[in-house]
DNA sequence: CACTGAGCCTGCTAGC
DNA sequence: TGCTAGCAGGCTCAGT
């Protein structure tokens, strides 16, 4: 699914193909898509609107208009967004088309969505603010630093895996990258937050970082769905250590059979050996 | 405040 | 071989 290193991969490849572009034309083909936006309300606001910046802000891909709103689409599990120099010349050949997005110069934005969970938002400027100030912080800003994350994890007394998938406390973070840096730091998925200290959350800011920037490199992790604005598949997916593990598999750090287990309604795979409550 | 479970969705697969 | 039940999970909302 796409988390912050597949959303960034995505904004980086659309960023150069259609900044500075104008919307011609807007289809929906599966409303909820847009919810709470009525598709032809939608697609009057975006006519004639010039697209200024493309950047990320949690898992969200946001499109800077020159009306000072902003496009957001969010991928959820199978989302897609992808440029085309050209329309689909027929759409059996896509028949998870959400959505699409014309520019003036007859390319295209196409959202394509398996699952349906995907959702498209336009936001105006206080609207925008509001979203952006109910996110929480952005692992790979200059203000995540180690102090920073372990005044995050005094401050809740929470199980560690539910506060870091949580958007409202840090930003970007999905179940993958959440359970690679819980094992990279050898901390239980269940571990209370307020009892961890400074040493391990260091630990934990480290992998954290590493893990998405490694990521990045990579251009994502690709499972299934995921492809960037271009349609490429990820390449991080081999430099995984955990997730994807069948339990029972040697933990590749200690050989202890990696377990399972449910948490906040997520699989969630770890040693546990290498990785303790307390 | 912290946590749990339902609901949204459909492709895939384990098991019969 | 063919069918089906169960699984996958980001996010929101309601309930404990």
């Amino acid at each position: 699914m796409p988390e912050l290193p597949e959303v960034e991969t995505v904004v980086q490849t659309l960023r150069p193909l259609i900044t500075d572009k104008e919307f011609a034309g807007v289809r929906i083909y599966w409303p909820r898509t847009v919810d709470p936006h009525a598709p032809d309300e939608l697609a009057q606001a975006l006519l004639h609107r010039t697209v200024v910046d493309v950047f990320r802000r949690a898992k969200l891909i946001v499109l800077h208009l020159d009306d000072e709103h902003r496009l957001t689409a969010h991928l959820r599990m199978t989302g897609e967004l992808l440029y085309q120099q050209h329309p689909p010349s027929n759409f059996s050949d896509r028949p998870y088309l959400r959505a699409s997005f014309e520019f003036e110069d007859g390319s295209h934005l196409l959202f394509d969505d398996v699952r349906k969970f995907g959702r498209i938002r336009l936001y105006d400027q206080a609207g925008w603010k509001q979203l952006d100030e109910e996110l929480g912080i952005e692992p790979l800003s200059p203000s995540f630093t180690p102090a920073a994350l372990h005044a995050i994890l005094r401050s809740h007394r929470r199980q560690l895996k539910p506060l870091l998938l949580d958007q409202t406390i840090i930003a970007g973070l999905g179940n993958i990258y959440v359970d690679e840096s819980l094992f990279r730091a050898r901390l239980h998925p269940l571990q209370p937050s307020n009892r961890i200290g400074i040493g391990k959350a260091t630990d934990l800011h480290a992998a954290i970082v590493n893990v998405l920037v490694g990521a990045i490199e990579n251009r994502g992790t690709t499972l299934q769905n995921y492809r960037s604005g271009l349609g490429e598949p990820g390449n991080n997916r081999g430099k995984l250590l955990v997730y994807g593990s069948a339990p029972g598999t040697p933990c590749p750090r200690c050989g202890r059979a990696l377990e399972r287990l449910v948490v906040g309604q997520r699989g969630t795979i770890f040693c546990p050996r290498c990785q303790r409550r307390y």
